[in-house]
DNA sequence: ACAGTATATACATGATCGTGCATATACTAA
DNA sequence: TTAGTATATGCACGATCATGTATATACTGT
């Protein structure tokens, strides 16, 4: 993986928010969708251009694909988050604002866990 | 200066080579085009997409143009580059053995320091 | 004023990228 | 088999980006 791969992928605001928020844990699209307020098509098309960098992982559960960060986390990557998220720069509050939705959203679920994978809501990590 | 701004200077390798070039000091043009081996078009063209960003700065020495790394260093464009010369993956030879070429280029340039504004050569900063 | 050197910019063009609509695929439940 | 949900993809289009040629600008030395 080429480092300016990363920089093309991570330069797209709403691509390094998906990171940031695999980066905590697997997500299924509809999520995805529901936190960063996006369209499914839109949605699916970046993961699409993440998915064959290397960068994500995805593995169908019923209806629902779930996406995960390849492990281990590529190091310019988790470089760069690690820095963005200690509040360098603008894009900090963004970034940490989307991990307070998201276990927001985690929580929910894992009382209704109805509307999401069991594998994978039952320990809160996504759906 | 937002960080997609700077992500997407540097996913492009041209411009990753030149902004780790100017962290070592500041170049005139020509010889970024030298150490490159890029047109006068074309390194004129990646500088000026670099300047209204304020990653750069440039101050004119007679007929030369000198090119510096903006103090101080956006802290963005530090751990990256950190990051990539510190031998993690596949840039880093690039970037290194251009650093090489750069203090090859400055030494000779410091003999015969007739090509070269002095103010800056004689301590070997540049041309 | 003139010729030469270094650098920047205007314009045209082809390439890549983002977006939206429509539609296709993969799966589940009845 | 059918309807419904979740997700992916093909196509068209406008926007942005990279590249090359030609030319302009800024400066120096004569």
């Amino acid at each position: 993986m080429q480092a300016s791969d990363i920089y093309k992928c991570i330069a797209d605001p709403q691509r390094l928010r998906i990171i940031n928020l695999l980066n905590e844990g697997p997500l299924c699209v509809c999520h995805l969708q529901e936190i960063l307020e996006a369209t499914q098509v839109k949605m699916s098309k970046q993961l699409a251009i993440m998915k064959p960098l290397g960068i994500i992982e995805a593995k169908r559960e019923g209806t629902w694909m779930i996406y995960s960060l390849t492990q281990p986390v590529n190091g310019l990557i988790q470089t760069n988050l690690d820095y963005l998220l200690s509040g360098h720069c603008a894009e900090c509050h963004q970034l940490q604002q989307d991990l307070i939705t998201r276990n927001k959203i985690v929580d929910q679920l894992a009382k209704n866990s109805s509307d999401c994978p069991k594998s994978v809501c039952g320990d809160k990590a996504c759906c």
